[in-house]
DNA sequence: CAGTATCCCCTTCGATACTG
DNA sequence: CAGTATCGAAGGGGATACTG
């Protein structure tokens, strides 16, 4: 997304980093189910891997260091062998958390609400214009 | 290692509304700006594109019939000359507002940080390997 | 264990033009 | 006013293979 008119004069921090973005970056799927999987404490890599379904290694490494470069996660790594890397919450990302759970929270009750819903409009729009992809 | 083991995902995929995808429905950059916009009434196309920085017709309409068919909007058309199109939360919707708006109050709260936080990263990888992320 | 690197498909998105 | 249609560029994302 590219900035078409901005108040450019001002706040340089907005300029290197528009609220769009942020949330982007944070409210992302992988990022929601990474930053709630990092939340109980120190996890490791491949506890994430296996904790979020459907996450590809290469997502979880995008997600997680883009992540990090937020301030948002810290990676520690152990240098041991084999090695052992340890991912945390930051206190700004815990202040995030609870408005993540409670997204998620809602996205639970309401899962059955939204796949009625969408078979009503999917019903509707047949009804309609009798011109739905096949069943 | 089964501790914290969600039990959200297996069954649950089974049926046709997996939360991820719910997730990213509702917490999408768009979605939620969309969400914000039309919280405080009756809200008309128009209005959304301009109030909504940076998004295009083409992303609103898309997002718009995407949150209809979840069942967060309701489209009501006015069959008038000119017409006249408005779009209204469901209680639903109202629902997740609360959360929405303390993420986005999150992300202005946190803006600056975030920015410092990336220079940070920036700087140490450039120190570390030498290597820019690609321009 | 914890990643990188590469290939490649497929969706997303902006730009533009057209319509009821 | 409120969309729909089409196109082409960009990059998200899976599969697979390799490394410190």
């Amino acid at each position: 997304m590219s900035r078409s008119h901005t108040h450019v004069s001002q706040e340089v921090t907005a300029q290197a980093c528009p609220l769009v973005e942020v949330i982007d970056h944070v409210a992302g799927k992988w990022s929601i189910s990474i930053l709630v999987a990092a939340a109980h404490g120190p996890v490791r890599f491949t506890e994430l891997e296996r904790s979020i379904e459907g996450i590809s290694r290469r997502m979880l490494t995008l997600n997680l260091r883009r992540l990090e470069r937020d301030g948002l996660l810290t990676r520690t790594v152990h240098p041991t062998v084999p090695p052992k890397v340890e991912y945390n919450l930051t206190s700004m990302a815990r202040e995030l958390h609870s408005y993540l759970t409670g997204l998620v929270e809602w996205a639970e009750r309401h899962r059955g609400s939204i796949a009625q819903a969408r078979t009503a409009y999917d019903s509707t729009a047949a009804a309609t214009q009798a011109g739905q992809p096949h069943p």
